[in-house]
DNA sequence: TATTGTTATACTCTATAACTATA
DNA sequence: TATAGTTATAGAGTATAACAATA
């Protein structure tokens, strides 16, 4: 039934809007072989520090041996560092090396470029509600 | 706009708040076991009507190779259905099945549910800051 | 014995190259 | 010859099960 479609109700309007812009932004990126999996774990680490395997998992909602994988890649690109703990030697620190710092703040500064780009099209009362959404919505999405 | 610092924040702040709560969004579905991927397509179809195989990758940009993969599972699901198009035999026709729409229906209503209930605890005023600035920034997404 | 990380194995999604069927 | 789809092959990310090293 077609015409369901039409029926928007603010929550799907939120909903699509959302998923589309996250869509393009996401395409906005530094490097083209990087996957979003491999950025991620990048993004965790410029903003929290280094992890252990298995807080970099858990922060990504990763299996471990998936994470490794993931690291795995990364570390051979030279874009993080593996060193084993002093203090308890059956963990693994994983910190950002500084050609993935490069990788991440490239990639921020694209999506920005872009995003500042398209507001600037906005009339200013249109950016106002832009800007009071963007705080609303990210209360809402980690209350 | 000339204040180019405080462009960059807003940028950044549009930015944050779009992955996150597409992030928190995405985590609500009708089944684990449908990757991101196989859930596109299935919308895609709900939304546009029927594609052929090339429409498919080419809306989800994706190769022609890894789109036939991802139908193939879908249509062993039985979420979607391949009929060979009458006019022009090369091609074939994939729509939703039954079963399929029943799948996007229900991440949808789930995901709705979820924002409704998040946009329930919001004050009037915020409510309709939020509501104009998704019409806002899915014009901004899809210009 | 419990925890941390890794390896083994398998399935999906991604790609490019090459092939078949049809126009 | 050109186009639509598929198959062949390979690499990355996902999982669970099993293993080694360490606590």
């Amino acid at each position: 039934m077609p015409d369901s479609l039409a029926t928007v109700t603010e929550a799907s309007a939120v909903r699509l809007a959302t998923f589309r812009l996250a869509r393009r932004l996401r395409a906005e990126s530094a490097i083209d072989a990087m996957s979003d999996a491999q950025f991620s774990v990048l993004a965790g680490l410029r903003a929290h520090g280094p992890h252990t395997l298995r807080e970099l998992a858990e922060r990504e909602r990763v299996s471990a041996p998936s994470m490794n994988r993931t690291v795995n890649g990364l570390e051979a690109a030279g874009y993080v560092t593996r060193t084993t703990d002093d203090a308890d030697r059956r963990k693994v620190n994983i910190a950002l090396a500084p050609a993935g710092e490069a990788i991440v703040l490239e990639t921020v500064r694209r999506r920005d470029a872009w995003l500042e780009e398209a507001l600037a099209s906005l009339s200013d009362a249109d950016r106002t509600i832009v800007s009071r959404a963007a705080v609303i919505l990210q209360g809402l999405a980690t209350r």
